[in-house]
RNA sequence: GCUCGUGUGGUGUAGCCAGGUCCAUCAUUGCGGGUUUUCAUCCCGUCGACCCGGGUUCGAAUCCCGGCACGAGCACCA
């Protein structure tokens, strides 16, 4: 019956078109016309759950074993983002409790700090620094222990694999209170070396995700061969949380509502709520991104980018071949560009690779509007200027901000520099200038105005232009082109479109390194 | 192996929870054209996708089941 009827509409919906039921619709019951706007993209980030203006608490916690780098970014920036969007506050927490696989590196924890406020555009509410919290962690630990459900394993990692796999609890889990009290005053005062002991959280050896049984909270490490590098910590603590341990306890405490962090800690979050319950605590909102890797790059490690520099494949972090918030500021990869970008992939779950041009267009919207243009000639050629007599002509700096003003040439030298690859004519337009005959070494003025379609090139003239290096990134070398620099008063870090070659940023005086075309 | 997650054009992304004007959004890339004294910017046009197979339903990108593919966790790293 009622599909009969349902049938009978969709026909009159084909035959007399979808309009004529509307018209029905709208004479007869208009309260079920509901407006269903034809398909809008949603903007900006998704709606945080459960999330309070202005009681929302979010971090962002890197290892300082170097700086940030283009992940890390990713961040940042949606986690300060939401911060902003819902007025609450962003916690930048340095988790720095490895001294041995990923130590920490002394300079980034200023850097990081650094590099977070001008991705940011605003400083972090608060900064923690985990290895200055040792002791709150240890009288978690201490909890746990009385309470039962944490214990001190003297298990190697092998045996305890084989229980995990096999769904056995291991000897150690059946110690009393007082034996794992004991025991970790033992691991306290050095009584065990790196290995022989470590804290472990009591779950159930038969959950059905062997990730989270009877995981591991804090261990032993050696910080007399491999001290903190901060030398208020250095070689003071022998016993350090692991993340999962330290994390938890750290976002309780301050009071983190909403944590957003790659999927690859999916397990992580599952660890942490088994360990909340313990505390009977209840556990932030979690959301998770996926992978991201960029065409160009490939992944990127620190721990890599590390290693590479101390064996001189780079530079430095700031290296441009290094996909670092450091590298990509210096070539001219603009913080704005980078928020917008990030916002863009917004935080889905997916496994994504993405082209570095999305990452340039982003760049070029925000940049193009006031970067002045200035010209620098590559493999330059010296020419002589035949049958002009004005002193100087004027450029605009902007062909599209008329604000901009113009740039005042002086050609009374009456010598210019073009580049040797557009010499293959010698018909050709100086851009601004006029057009010239060129014979030899010199340019014979032919007309101020256009006279035809001949090719329009760039050009600088001697008086007002220098000796210049344009540093570009080719095949994963740091190429410096020498060239003439057109004279300029720009200050450093400056965007300028070099003209027909592409965007770029003053580094120096004389030097400009190339951004992206 | 066990556990978890993800699959929308070349690349990303919206829509999916609350099935119907979804012959599927927006951006980027490619291609074509226009403006322009830059091989830039800007503008216009165009190509192009719901992983596969079943099921539920009048109707499925959306719900259910099963495959397949990819990724991650099972570290005394973060």
């Amino acid at each position: 019956m009622i599909a009969k009827k349902v049938a009978q509409a969709n026909k009159l919906a084909v035959d007399n078109g979808v309009e004529y039921l509307v018209n029905i619709l709208e004479s007869e019951a208009p309260e079920l016309l509901q407006k269903r706007e034809k398909q809008v993209k949603r903007v900006g980030l998704p709606e945080l759950v459960n999330a309070e203006p202005g009681k929302v608490v979010l971090r962002f916690a890197p290892n300082p074993n170097g700086p940030l780098s283009f992940g890390h970014a990713r961040g940042i920036i949606i986690n300060g983002d939401y911060a902003k969007e819902y007025d609450g506050e962003l916690i930048l927490r340095f988790d720095d409790t490895d001294t041995t696989v990923k130590p920490p590196l002394l300079e980034a924890y200023q850097s990081i700090q650094q590099e977070a406020e001008w991705l940011l555009g605003f400083t972090p509410h608060r900064v923690i620094i985990a290895s200055d919290r040792i002791d709150t962690y240890y009288a978690h630990v201490e909890i746990m222990l009385d309470g039962g459900f944490g214990y001190v394993c003297q298990c190697t990692g092998d045996e305890f694999r084989t229980y995990r796999v096999g769904m056995k609890n291991c000897p150690c889990r059946i110690n009393t209170v007082n034996d794992n009290r004991q025991l970790w005053q033992q691991m306290l005062d050095g009584s065990f070396a790196p290995g022989e002991a470590v804290v472990r959280v009591k779950t159930d050896m038969t959950l059905k995700n062997p990730a989270l049984r009877d995981w591991p909270a804090l261990r032993i490490q050696d910080t007399i061969t491999n001290p903190h590098p901060r030398v208020s910590i250095g070689s003071k603590y022998r016993v350090w949380p692991l993340l999962d341990f330290q994390s938890a306890v750290e976002d309780h405490l301050q009071g983190v509502t909403h944590i957003i962090r790659g999927k690859d800690l999916m397990d992580s979050t599952r660890k942490q709520k088994l360990l909340y319950q313990h505390f009977g605590w209840s556990y932030p909102e979690t959301m998770y991104w996926g992978r991201v890797k960029v065409h160009e790059w490939g992944g990127f490690s620190t721990s890599q980018m590390r290693k590479d520099i101390e064996h001189g494949k780079y530079l430095g972090w700031e290296d441009p071949r290094l996909p670092t918030i450091a590298g990509l500021s210096g070539t001219g990869i603009q913080a704005t560009a980078l928020r917008n970008f990030w916002k863009e992939l917004g935080v889905t779950q997916k496994d994504i690779a993405v082209p570095l041009a999305t990452l340039y267009s982003h760049n070029i919207k925000i940049v193009d509007d006031d970067a002045p243009r200035i010209a620098f000639v590559r493999d330059p050629v010296k020419l002589t200027i035949e049958g002009f007599d004005e002193a100087d002509v004027a450029v605009p700096t902007h062909p599209n901000n008329a604000e901009l003003g113009d740039r005042i040439i002086d050609v009374s030298s009456g010598v210019v520099y073009v580049e040797r690859s557009d010499l293959v004519n010698k018909s050709l337009r100086l851009k601004e200038f006029g057009d010239f005959e060129i014979s030899g070494t010199t340019a014979t003025f032919v007309s101020k105005e256009r006279t035809d379609k001949r090719k329009i090139i760039h050009w600088v003239s001697q008086s007002t232009s220098d000796d210049g290096t344009l540093i570009q990134v080719l095949n994963d070398e740091i190429c410096h082109i020498n060239g003439r620099l057109e004279s300029h008063s720009l200050s450093l870090n400056t965007p300028v479109q070099l003209e027909r070659i592409g965007y770029g940023v003053i580094s120096a005086d004389n030097k400009v390194v190339f951004t992206h075309d």
